[in-house]
DNA sequence: GGGACAGTTCGGTGGCCGCCGAACTGTGGC
DNA sequence: GCCACAGTTCGGCGGCCACCGAACTGTCCC
């Protein structure tokens, strides 16, 4: 795979659509992934191989099912960088009640692909920072205090995964399209993240990626780090 | 500029080689680009207008010349991140004398858009590991004596530029394609580079990418950090 | 076994876009 | 003023590729 190819993957509409879904990090099937970009079956199912040959999909089939998802982190952060180009430009007009409504709850908290966006991202960045766990002078690092914060709290900050050596950083700003503020990915953001679900202080609403923060999760992970709690 | 449309830039072979060719971080010209990328002035001249159109590249025009050059480290690091993908295929085949010179010469040292790359550059990461400046433990970070190291050498690792918050992070891995080896990207590589030039511990080699460590270089830069002096 | 359903393969079509030569504009040197 | 040269604009050509419908394979359920 070339750059020209690659990009090649990313500069069709349809392909790119499918991309922009799986970056909240769960495997899609084929079908749900033709509905969400109005494509017929057929189109869905080519591009899929395309963009699975070229490395930026992994598939696991089931059954009558073909499940897909990001090949991994580099690939999320990949579409990002590529997203965020640009004076940021148009908004999305305004969608009907019930796709408002999913949207809100996106809003308060969701899932990018491995870490942890929307207003509850944004404010457990803010609490690190505020209490000098993260620094963000010159671009943004986990302080002393900060490794030993997660140490005591008993999350890990994996290493790369063993067999690449991985170029991942420690701690990544990542800016999100709906909040036009900066949350905690890279390494750092994917520990939180995992604990966060492993210890039930947030879980998934529904089907979508959005996220509901738990009351176990409020005690033992907001709280504590001094945020409001939120408003629903 | 959507996801779509910046990877489309990208995907084409000879924007992708104009892009690739201003990775050494200066400015070339409309007609360099051309010849470098063998096609015609005036399928150059269109496409450096859609890529600066898009906000991949800056251009500064002086008399009849249009110069060129990436439009900032994001893009640097967007087009090494696009083409880091894959499992690295094929290495271009052997060339003829003078071409194997140049390359021989930037294998020995030269820039990756705003810092060292090369064996200089890989030299340089190493030797900053190896005295514990930089941890690659848990990805790459600057560890508290590596922060006390560059204040002592009054090396400046600039903070984001001015107006808007940078996502860029204060050290970064570089992988780059002719060393199979990671080297100092990010800030922290932006500033020894910068340095590198002011203090002339480094000069370019005639027009291209390749740089020569001078004596100066050698004396104040790479011997106190032991480096092995280079065999050429 | 039959029917519903998920996904795949294939052929054909339409549109987009990268390319060039030719004619043009503008700059610099003599 | 003239010529050389860098870059631009335009029209037209050619190739690539995303798309679909239709026919097919494979899985699950009754």
């Amino acid at each position: 795979m070339s750059l020209v190819q690659t990009a090649g993957l990313l500069a069709d509409r349809t392909r790119a659509e499918f991309c922009l879904a799986l970056l909240d990090g769960r495997a899609w099937t084929a079908g749900e992934l033709a509905r969400h970009a109005g494509v017929s079956a057929a189109t869905a199912s080519e591009q899929l191989t395309r963009l699975i040959d070229g490395g930026l999909l992994a598939e696991e089939r089931q059954g009558r099912h073909r499940y897909v998802r990001l090949a991994g982190p580099a690939v999320a952060s990949l579409i990002e960088e590529l997203s965020s180009f640009g004076p940021a430009g148009t908004r999305p007009r305004s969608a009907g009640l019930r796709e408002s409504s999913r949207l809100s709850a996106e809003a308060r908290g969701r899932t990018c692909y491995d870490h942890l966006a929307g207003q509850l991202g944004v404010g457990v960045s803010d609490a690190l920072l505020r209490r000098g766990l993260v620094s963000d002078e010159d671009g943004l690092s986990l302080t002393a205090s900060g490794r030993s914060w997660f140490a005591a709290q008993d999350i890990a900050i994996e290493p790369a995964p063993a067999p690449r050596r991985s170029t991942r950083p420690v701690l990544r700003g990542c800016l999100d399209w709906t909040e036009r503020r900066m949350h905690l990915g890279g390494l750092v953001g994917a520990a939180l993240c995992r604990t966060a679900f492993e210890r039930g202080w947030v879980e998934r609403i529904g089907t979508g990626r959005a996220l509901r923060l738990t009351t176990l999760g409020v005690r033992d992970f907001t709280e504590p780090l001094g945020l409001a709690r939120p408003a629903a």
